[in-house]
DNA sequence: CGACGAGCGAATGTCGACAATATTGTCGCC
DNA sequence: GGCGACAATATTGTCGACATTCGCTCGTCG
């Protein structure tokens, strides 16, 4: 492999582990990859120390894995994992919206609005990365809004961990639509001040994802 | 300070992060303890790199605070944050208890049994210290046989983060008493197979558990 | 022809030294 | 006598080099 030279001065964060971290999730880096500390250490202009804490916060975050004296591979996540991860999900963000619902001040309820409707449109237009990118958004303002800093840093990883699946999940045709009638009820409960509504409406929108990764995992193995 | 040298040998694991999560759990170092790299590297006998990365990893699992160039100290874990983690703990414990409730086997409910008869037999011998083992045993045994990984180890974490404040806990008059009830409730609906029983069971108890937490906190400040 | 073992190469694990930075103590000045 | 700047010290952050371990290849022997 040619490995083209990445600057890391011109990424966002010079902090090496942000930036392995997003090349896990988003950049080439697939499942399986090995994370080779002398190679990561030229390709990203950095001592192999650097390279060595950073995958060891990943190996931390459940995103990479590591076998002592063998090395570092890129975690694939198994489908079995993702459901137990969106079950865990679903009370924990059942619970930050809740909260949310009780503590939310009236412009960040207005925000809430704004989101959605921008949501709705995305989904009208058909503009499934923009939808997913303000299907982030929503779920990280909630947690913000929610105070509730414990439940918010477990999601926040989970979320990472089970991102490849969450963006296959977007692709799905129809998917977006389902899913934004699910944020909807979510964003109205909350508005509205019910506490019960949010987290039956968050529990319903994450036991779906659940749903159809289930539904995946009796269909086989994908690719 | 005449730090005598802890011979790390004699330790049950060579892991130096294990010893150093061990000696900020139930050793001495008290939160607000600044962890100075190179005194604990003379101290358990490794080099200050080993030191370094086992403080960096107990900032990951949240029992150390870390500030840039100014050094780990040994954080204090607040009761607004111990509460939020009871509440989050009922959530995930729930999930688990509800699932032990559906897979465990024969032998798995016969031994949560003794457990619960053992903690009966600590109780009315007033041993606080083997009811506060068993405790964990309980807790643990749930975790294992729920076979939901995910939950398990955030849930490992969390008790870990919170184990000062639930070992304060155990020290108060009565209160096992009532944890006792508490368990038995959640030990009869794993073993009758009632999931939506044994999950209902386990959030009463971990709200307990947030309730006296939450008095301690509107009492006002604590030593 | 197959299997076992020694040697080799690559990658990880460990360590000590150097540089950068914050804190503390001290001195001089107002 | 108090306050601010400066120097000394203590501690963290970073790096390169060395030791160790594992997997693999190649040669040899049964």
């Amino acid at each position: 492999m040619t490995a083209d030279r990445a600057d890391v001065s011109s990424r966002p964060s010079s902090n090496i582990t942000d930036v392995l971290r997003t090349d896990v999730l988003r950049g080439g880096l697939l499942p399986g990859t090995r994370l080779v500390e002398l190679q990561l250490a030229e390709r990203y202009g950095v001592s192999r120390a650097a390279v060595r804490t950073a995958i060891g916060e990943l190996v931390k975050e459940g995103l990479v894995d590591r076998e002592a004296n063998r090395g570092a591979t890129v975690r694939r996540i198994a489908i079995d994992e993702a459901i137990q991860i969106s079950e865990v999900r679903g009370l924990l963000e059942g619970l930050i919206a809740a909260r949310a619902a009780v503590v939310a001040g009236d412009d960040e309820r207005a925000e809430l609005t704004g989101i959605l409707e921008r949501m709705h449109a995305a989904v009208q237009a058909d503009r499934r990365a923009e939808y997913s990118e303000l299907n982030r958004v929503l779920h990280r303002r909630l947690r913000d809004i929610s105070g509730h800093e414990v439940a918010a840093d477990l999601v926040e990883n989970l979320r990472n961990r089970a991102s490849a699946h969450d963006f296959r999940l977007a692709m799905v045709p129809g998917r977006a639509a389902e899913s934004l009638g699910q944020h909807a009820a979510i964003v109205h409960a909350v508005v509205a001040g019910d506490a019960a509504g949010a987290e039956a409406a968050m529990r319903t929108h994450l036991a779906s994802v659940a749903d159809v990764l289930r539904h995946w995992l009796s269909a086989g193995a994908l690719a």
